[in-house]
Formats: structure tokens, C-alpha cells, sequence
RNA sequence: GUCCCCGUCGUCUAGCUCGGCCCAGGACACCGGCCUUUCACGUCGGUAACACGGGUUCAAAUCCCGUCGGGGACACCA
């Protein structure tokens, strides 16, 4: 490919499922290049299966693309609609002598597997109606169509990530490109589709690499040039197994019900698997700018939750208050909080929780006192603060506050520091009882910013209840 | 089983192309100190890795060979 030449990639899923984290970080590659490039990146739905394929599955693909904010300029174009320019391409090799029909049965097909591997050999199709001379009747006969591939010599894979992979055609066999009901299959169809529209780099999933030879193959057959290769190492789950469901949460769509904001998640995947020297957090147009091929680690990565969520944090704790309002709304709802109407308060709020909390689940969560009056007192606590030796003291700055105005943080931190100099107590003293009494544990926000933010009233009768909880 | 890929702290990684700057750097997590109205942040410090074995070389994480380990692919799935 020529640097001059904008480059043309693409995202292909088949909706089979949700989009997990390993297709999300695949198609942000993609996507990443593309912007890198000013070039143009295509989405492709891969539903030649249609057992498998299925709206929602779609549906949820395009849902958690847009949510992590991965667009695409082409598409999304559906191989299922296209089956006509797949059978065309197919039938021209049928011609050209290029792919042959196969009257095998599936049955005997599986047979023959079975006896191979049985045998530690390798599963390949043996060949049987290579060279077979047509029949009359033939065309009546349930049959395949399969490609008709080299069998000495040698493919070789230029892989921008893996480097230079050689594959003995000896070792691939004749693959099915048409299935006895006239339906092309996958790898054929990927050639064709990459050629038509014109992508020039296919940065996919390690588990394709295998694959590639093949589709090399087919596109000298076909007489299409060769896009370039790249083959991201797969993602692993903490046992060192591929990403499954078993692994718990790996839909993207997880990871933003867990709280998390779309920038934190793109910043993660990108950092795994691919490096810029020391640099952990990247914004969008960083990761843009810095993005290459070349800086793609060559070995399988280690999905870490821990670390994503260290790197979300980095994202979240810089929302601007607005963004943060914006984005914490839906959490509070999702936790069965009523929704402040009042969003001036709620930014105020937020932003005393915002550096405290990896998530906005978390956020939301370590700020339920604001959001409701219904605040239990955690029994340890209580029992630890809520004393009557502090009793007094907690009462007098109750009555100090009562009547305070203007309730500022300095106003309300002027009023405690009278009543600890009137009792001769520390700020510590008398800090965590009046933590408790508004919060109802022992962790939270700076006290004054948390008592502004309440308001007077509700942190006076949070103060008696309190307090009558003592004796 | 066959073919292919991979192998630096528990994890993500820098370093490997052009051997010496590396008794291996950063980050997450973990442990301790400081800061402090709690928590968190911040800050200072700590534990922790070149899979193993042979070569080549004055010198190897870096080059070569082998072993072991992990992963992937071998479908009328994609």
C-alpha cells in the first residue's frame, strides 16, 4: 500500500451475539488507523450464517459501537444482501476451472475427519471430486462448490503485526466456497467484499491468521490485488483463556452498566495490546495521533478489571460538572434514587464524589445521602461516634448551624470552629459524628463541602435524629 | 494429532530491529511511611520479571539452536 493512498479498513462482526470487549478493541484498531490515516472505515455485518445471525444481535453490535463512539463512514453493509455478487464471482471460477463441484456427503465428509484425526493426521478434505470427470446428471445432484487450491508450493503471509508467516499449501485443503444450497460461506465472501470495497488493510483477530493464506489464494484466483494483513493477538481471560462468556461480563454493553464512561473503555482496550512508551491514559485525539500498526504487541493479552477501571477513573475524574451531570443522571435512576430536577445542585454534588470513585455506579453509590433523605446509620459507626461523651458538642453545632446564614462552606466551617474552640475538641472530634449523622457511615466528601451541599435544614434534622439516637 | 502464533514483575507493558546506557524502566494491583476532619487524592518508599537449557561473543532480555509452556487454526461457523 502507498502512504499517499488514504487507507480503507473495516470492522466485520457476525451477529451472533453481543459485541464482546475482544471485537470491540478490533474494530477500534480499525477505526484508530483510519482517523490516523484520514482514511475510511467501513462496517461490514458478516450474517452469511443465518442461523445464527439475528436482529437483536445487530442491533446490540451498532448499540455498543455508537455508545464508545466508534463511527463508521461506510455502511453497515450486509453480506446476506449480497449473495448474488458472491454466487457471480463463484460461478466465474467455476469456469475458469478455478473451484470444481464436490458430491460429497456431509456424513462422509465427517467420517473422513474423524478417521484423520483418529489417525493424528491432519483433518484435510482428502480431495475425492478434485479431478473427478462430470457425470450426466450432475447438475441434478446435491453438491458444493470448493476452490481449487494449489497443492505444492508455498503461500506467504506479509503480516504488519506478526511479520513474515509462510504456509505450505500442502497443508490447506479445498474449502467449500458454495454450500449445497447455493449459499457462499465465509471466507469467500470476506475476499470478494475486501476486494469490492476496496479495503487496503485488514486488521482482524489472531485467529484469522490461519485463514489467511487461503483468502490469499483466492484473491490471485479471483485477480484482485492484495489488501495489507495485520493480526491482533487475542484477549485472554485470567485464566489465560480465550474471552468467553464464562468469563462473566465481557459485552461491551457490561462494561458501560457497570459505570463506566466510553472514553475509559476505548483508552483500556487500546492499551491493550498496543503501547506508546510510558503513556497510560490517552484521550481520543491522542490515541488518534499516536496510533500505528507497528506498536501492536505480537503476544495474547491478560484482560485486567482492575486496570480498566484505574483507567476509567482517569477519564471520569476530568469530566467538565455539566458532562458529569450528564453522565451520572441515568446511574441515579438505575440505583432507584429520584433524580434532582435541579441541575446546578447536582453538578455541586457530583463533583464532591467525582474524584472518589472509579465509576459513576460507585459515584453515584458513595453519594446516596444526597439524594435521599433516607439515610440508615451504619450500627458500627454509630455506635463508635454517635457517643454521649460528643453529645454536647454535636449539640451545640446543631444550634450554631440552626440558625446560620449565608450556609457556605465558610460560613458552616467559621460555625464549627466556634463550637470546638467553646468545647476545646479537635476538628477530628467532632468530624465523624457529624459524618455519620449526615452520611450515615464514615466515609465521604470533606464534611463542609458535604454539609453545603445538603443545606441547612436537611443537616439539621439529620443532627437531631442523630442525636436522638444517642440517649 | 498436524500446522501456525506467542513466551520480560500477579497483570498491561518499555527495552529486542542496530548486543554493552538494563544486577531491566513505567503503569495497575499489593505492602509500608508522610499528608489529613474520614475516605479518596497526592507524595515518598518497598515486594515482584528477562520460561528453561545449550551455544555465539570480551559482553545477551536483546543473535542462533533445542526444550518446555500457553494460545489459535484445522466445519456446507464466522
Amino acid at each position: 500500500m502507498t502512504s499517499s493512498t488514504p487507507p480503507r479498513t473495516r470492522f466485520a462482526p457476525s451477529p451472533s451475539g453481543y459485541l464482546h470487549i475482544g471485537g470491540a478493541r478490533t474494530a477500534l484498531f480499525n477505526f484508530l488507523y483510519a482517523r490516523r490515516h484520514g482514511g475510511t472505515f467501513i462496517l461490514r455485518v458478516e450474517d452469511t450464517d443465518r442461523e445464527r445471525s439475528t436482529d437483536a444481535s445487530i442491533a446490540a453490535i451498532l448499540e455498543s459501537l455508537t455508545w464508545l463512539e466508534i463511527a463508521w463512514d461506510e455502511g453497515p453493509f450486509f453480506q446476506s444482501k449480497r449473495t448474488s455478487v458472491y454466487v457471480a464471482e463463484a460461478e466465474r471460477l467455476l469456469r475458469e476451472g478455478r473451484a470444481y463441484p464436490c458430491y460429497c456427503r456431509t456424513d462422509e465428509l465427517e467420517a473422513k475427519r474423524a478417521a484423520a484425526l483418529a489417525a493424528a493426521k491432519k483433518p484435510v478434505y482428502d480431495g475425492t471430486c478434485r479431478d473427478r470427470t462430470p457425470q450426466p446428471g450432475d447438475a441434478e445432484r446435491p453438491h458444493t462448490v470448493r476452490f481449487r487450491g494449489p497443492k505444492d508450493g508455498a503461500t506467504v503471509v506479509d503480516d504488519l503485526v506478526k511479520g513474515r508467516v509462510e504456509f505450505q499449501n500442502a497443508e490447506l485443503d479445498d474449502l467449500i466456497i458454495l454450500r449445497t444450497d447455493g449459499t457462499p460461506t465465509y471466507n469467500f465472501c470476506v475476499v470478494v467484499d475486501d476486494a469490492e470495497m476496496r479495503v487496503t488493510h485488514v486488521i482482524r483477530g489472531d485467529d484469522h491468521l490461519a485463514n489467511t493464506p487461503r483468502q490469499i489464494l483466492l484473491y490471485q484466483a479471483l485477480g484482485y490485488g492484495l489488501p495489507a494483513f495485520g493480526h491482533v493477538p487475542l484477549i485472554l481471560g485470567p485464566d489465560k483463556a480465550r474471552l468467553s462468556k464464562r468469563h462473566g461480563a465481557m459485552s461491551v454493553m457490561a462494561y458501560r452498566d457497570l459505570g463506566m464512561v466510553p472514553a475509559g473503555v476505548v483508552n483500556y482496550l487500546a492499551r491493550l495490546g498496543w503501547s506508546h512508551g510510558d503513556q497510560e491514559v490517552f484521550t481520543r485525539a491522542e490515541l488518534i495521533a499516536a496510533f500505528n500498526l507497528e506498536a501492536i504487541g505480537t503476544s495474547a493479552g491478560v484482560f485486567d478489571p482492575e486496570k480498566m477501571r484505574w483507567v476509567n477513573w482517569n477519564h471520569q475524574k476530568g469530566l467538565a460538572p455539566d458532562a458529569l451531570v450528564a453522565a451520572a443522571r441515568p446511574y441515579i435512576q438505575t440505583a432507584g434514587l429520584p433524580v434532582p430536577g435541579d441541575d446546578a445542585w447536582l453538578a455541586k454534588a457530583l463533583v464532591t464524589l467525582q474524584e472518589r470513585a472509579q465509576t459513576l455506579v460507585e459515584l453515584v453509590e458513595s453519594g446516596r445521602y444526597y439524594f435521599t433523605d433516607e439515610v440508615a446509620l451504619d450500627p458500627t459507626a454509630a455506635s463508635k461516634f454517635l457517643t454521649p461523651a460528643i453529645a454536647p458538642a454535636l449539640a451545640s453545632v446543631r444550634e450554631r448551624l440552626a440558625s446560620l446564614a449565608p450556609w457556605t462552606v465558610e460560613t458552616v466551617t467559621t460555625a464549627f470552629n466556634e463550637v470546638l474552640a467553646q468545647h476545646d475538641l479537635k476538628l477530628g472530634k467532632i468530624a465523624q459524628p457529624v459524618r455519620v449523622a449526615v452520611t450515615g457511615g464514615t466515609a465521604s466528601p470533606g464534611i463542609f463541602e458535604v454539609l453545603e451541599v445538603l443545606g441547612r435544614d436537611r443537616t439539621v434534622t439529620r443532627l437531631d435524629r442523630a442525636l436522638g439516637s444517642i440517649s
